[in-house]
DNA sequence: GATGAATGAGTTTTCATTCAT
DNA sequence: GATGAATGAAAACTCATTCAT
């Protein structure tokens, strides 16, 4: 509707191809992991591979664009929760929300254990939501909800690892991350436990990715 | 007849460079993940590519060898734990040890994340695992060091999934996971919360390689 | 299946790269055999070696495909020479153009010498050349130019038996396998001689490769 | 010249090794062709490869040891088989002799295919083995058992050819080849026919191999 | 702007040959 | 002399990226 320019043709079909692109990308990604040929997705996406090159600049960008489009929908989820009444229940449907969105990706798994990210717009982007996720896991602390020293940056480490423990039954039970996530909500509960050791970590301090060499 | 005899010097040559590559291969795949190429862990060994495949068959079977050395590593020590008298003390000591052993290892991560595994091997050593796991933990359980609903095959994958927690801090802080970990410990510990959902897993039920297609 | 275009006839340059490539390959393999690497053929052509691969999905693809172009010629051959007047003519015309066709390649020797072939569609090429000069060799033997007991797959087979005859000659004298032919020939006209051993074969029964193991 | 060296044993167990390893390499070439690998040669000796290599220097070495044997089998047989009465029956025979030792043989049709033979000693065994049938051909033509026009080396040729005609039903039927040694030995006898085209080979003019590059 | 053909570096794997024991 | 471990030069094949059409 507001795409009123020039060519409008042209450009409503970059959009489109840009939107077809992005939703083939997400989907071999999320089944076949971060190794999957560009060639797969401009075929599930109807394009060439030379257009897959037009709208991102290499594999990695493609992927980055990907991982900020999973990681913005959790930020957003988060800051929407962040004004729920039952800071309790905004925390378990964030969280919730998170390992489903994970569970459906081998590539956010792959990408998020490197000790390095390559695309320092991710790297924004995960300190964002755990900006986002303290937010609400200090309502959380203060509701008397969640222990005193668990902080935001847990919670969305606490989504891969929930993630990952339900990992391995993924194909023959979809569903058995819940279990997990109660879990893990029941450990951050707990409130006469000694305290845990390590401090909390404030912010991902991810780093820089490594000289070449 | 015993290996003291004959031919020392050759013999020994290659058990030590067989030694090599098994430090390389390992310390390769747990810092690059199962992608690594052949030839950096023959570099690392100080070896050439052919002797990789003099030593193992394929890349799979180096990979599936250094699955089965930490699996059973872990096996043994699940065994050993089993026998001490205070199963709580025991329970962390493994998962201690489990996470330790996977927090060095992207590989692992990778190769127990996929929804199939390609080594029978692997397969049952995993299924060995929750085994001595749950003997572990079934004491645990009766000392009611942890809840009723837990099984030794939970606390396997939950080794994973507190690894895969700390994983983004690992190169900053290679002992955060101590920190997840007791917060899984506090979880499991928990006795009065509603009942966990999702029925136990028994036993991994990881599912054959699909075939070829 | 062997060939891996969509659209035909689109890039000028494609289809004349593809007719390098089978140039280049024919004349390849013909000179050493099936063992040339797919590096030289892909040198001669002037092309890279992926390229090879974008045209031809396997190496044996190639091949079969080089295979089928000739074996296609010849069928072409036998069916237009079975309408020619004198059938001993005709049939020394479609020996003398397989001779020279074979003459030429290493490679379908030693394809043709296999126990057995990996391409379907070789194989049935093969029993369609046999059935068309068996249509020729009927005609040869009504006209009494030709022994009762030869059939169409037995001068197929004799093509390629002359051409081992002559090989050795081959680089010294090119035409050597003229002697050869009429030798057979004469052979094949001998109607005195007492009836050949051994049942006529009357299609090639080529095996399916053995089963992997 | 004579070896009357110190360590019998040791000779003994040489020779030993020496014949397992030709028996094995003949029947590995024979059943597999030039391509089969030192160390299958080897295992089926029951020897080391690095053994191999202290008999013969090269793989072509061997190879070139093993077409020797078989050329030296066909001397005798053709030497011996002059000396008979019947020229004709004696030509069968050497035939016969030659196409069953080539039908057994994967390798040596590859061999003596190529355009140029790497081993001088195989090229001389090959000339002496034209020399030999030459007698023996002389004699059937003397006896007007073969046409006039027909030399040693044609006849050593089409052992080769004869083989070739059969080898691709050698699998289903092992001796078709005899079909085609009557129609070639009737194709020899003809004497009302034109004379053959193209000079008789009088000796394999066989190129030396072309210089590296 | 889209296409997909071409490229070539990179990967696993094989195997003749060498050489230390 | 025998052994077989180590080597390294190919080989087939893949795939991100570039570029002519």
């Amino acid at each position: 509707m507001t795409e009123r320019t020039a060519a409008p043709g042209q450009r409503a079909d970059m959009v489109r191809n840009r939107r077809l692109l992005l939703e083939a990308a997400t989907a071999a990604f999320a089944e076949q992991g971060v190794d999957v040929p560009i060639g797969e997705i401009a075929q599930r996406a109807g394009l060439a591979k030379g257009t897959v090159f037009r709208h991102f600049a290499s594999k990695e960008d493609l992927l980055a664009a990907i991982m900020l489009q999973m990681l913005d929908q959790l930020i957003h989820s988060a800051d929407r929760l962040a004004q729920a009444d039952d800071a309790a229940a905004a925390l378990r449907e964030f969280m919730a929300d998170g390992v489903e969105v994970l569970a459906a990706d081998r590539a956010f798994c792959e990408v998020i254990g490197r000790p390095s990210l390559q695309h320092a717009g991710v790297r924004d982007a995960i300190n964002r939501l755990c900006v986002a996720a303290e937010a609400l896991t200090a309502r959380a602390r203060e509701q008397g909800a969640v222990r005193g020293d668990i902080t935001g940056t847990d919670v969305v480490l606490l989504l891969g690892g929930i993630h990952q423990t339900a990992a391995p039954l993924l194909a023959a039970e979809p569903q058995a991350w819940r279990r997990y996530l109660e879990l893990a909500l029941d450990g951050l509960r707990v409130t006469d436990a000694r305290p845990l050791p390590h401090r909390p970590p404030d912010r991902l301090d991810l780093a820089d990715p490594p000289a070449l060499g």
